[in-house]
DNA sequence: GTTGAATTTCTTGTCGACAAATAAAATACA
DNA sequence: TGTATTTTATTTGTCGACAAGAAATTCAAC
């Protein structure tokens, strides 16, 4: 799978254990290096990282409870599909989320949410220069997941990080029809949703917000319309 | 604990014991049953459902991924807390969620979809008569899912299921405040949902349930107010 | 009587094994 | 040759047991 799996051999402290493959799972499926449909083994995952299997299935419910595997009764547990039929709910709340989270970092930020922020955004500008679309998907995600916590609303930074790693899935399907102009549209965005926060201008971080979610809905409806390689489903 | 434990004694299919054990300690928790910090003990678990203590751990872990329980590395799990100290980010999150899930029936709702809400809404006008105040928590919490049902977005209807349920929670604390004027005018707000929903008026449909959702939040709140037992934390 | 260390107890996290349920393969039959 | 049925095999769900960690208790020293 990966080299994190050599680190299997090193001893684990008690209790670690499931979220050490949770992490592992998670991160390899929202980087599609598990694509949708996947089945995972739990015999296979459980000797690949010399432990039993009580953990491994810790980890599985875990994941299924996050939606991002499903269970087989009975039968094996597979990466979740993307369900582009019905990818306007997720447009939706995606953009809904944008929205409330900016507004409510606008409202409740902190000077050292504002540094972390700005730290995030660094390091997405960085991918940016750098032509990475992979690390652009990733930061772009950890900028406004450092926004929602500024909010403070853990009900909306649970959703929300939820939806950001689902479009994740998305977006790297799509990565390769990324061009060079369109980031750096996202950079400037970025940098005017920041200074609304700063200033505490709730409409305005609300709008900005806003318009940032139709550009990206839009950019992806865009990619999907261009790329008929899975019309129906994955 | 309640007479659903006898049931254990049936013999359960494969596959389904930690959904059994799931949905018991859900309930308990939401009911009050096990009060907030009620520790959980696995092993009388076991032997109280005469089942071995792996569906029940798989079942606590699902319960922890909802927030739930609070599990502590190493120690017990047990009943997660109230935060009266952040009440407000669940008043934000609910009033959102009920005017978005509200619009979206209005918008989506098919005539299936009406049925079950009207009866939903008779349950909720039963308990009301009856001045059950227990029945008409988890008649109130069905009547709103089902409106979440209808607007189709499974995002939005799995916190706001969430949030219901911990307000169930909420206010079954209070419960013995509640009075015999109030819960009547909830009778016709939701009837007026009802009609706002089945005509398809978007914009009425969200003035009636942001309407809606104040009243109910006011109503918590003069409850917490009035109500000194614990001001600070369960 | 109080404080601190050692011991015991109790609960959890992990393991290996077994049995039920399903999928796959092999066989029988038309 | 194609289909139905039995057999095998694989994978999950459950179990009992054991060991690591933390809390409670005991014991000792001052």
């Amino acid at each position: 799978m990966n080299d994190r799996t050599a680190a299997s051999q090193a001893e684990r402290k008690r209790g670690e254990g499931a979220k050490f493959v949770y992490d592992i799972l998670r991160d390899d499926i929202i980087d599609l290096v598990l694509p949708p449909g996947s089945p995972i083994d739990e015999v296979q995952l459980a000797e690949r990282l010399s432990m039993s299997r009580t953990p491994i299935r810790e980890a599985l419910v875990r994941l299924a409870g996050e939606g991002l595997v499903t269970t087989l009764p009975n039968r094996s547990t597979v990466v979740s599909n993307i369900d582009f039929l019905n990818l306007h709910t997720f447009f939706d709340a995606l953009t809904l989320m944008y929205r409330v989270t900016t507004r409510l970092a606008a409202e409740f930020r902190s000077d050292e949410d504002l540094e972390i922020i700005r730290a995030r955004q660094a390091a997405f500008s960085r991918a940016v220069e750098a032509h990475d679309a992979l690390a652009m998907i990733a930061t772009n995600r950890d900028f406004h997941a450092a926004i929602a916590e500024a909010g403070r609303n853990p009900y909306y930074t649970g959703l929300f990080c939820r939806l950001l790693d689902e479009g994740r899935r998305i977006l790297r399907i799509y990565y390769s029809s990324f061009g060079d102009h369109l980031p750096r549209r996202y950079v400037e965005e970025h940098e005017d949703m920041i200074a609304a926060i700063e200033a505490r201008d709730v409409a305005g971080a609300d709008r900005l917000a806003r318009a940032h979610a139709d550009q990206i809905v839009r950019q992806i409806q865009d990619m999907i319309a261009r790329d008929r390689r899975q019309p129906i489903a994955l």
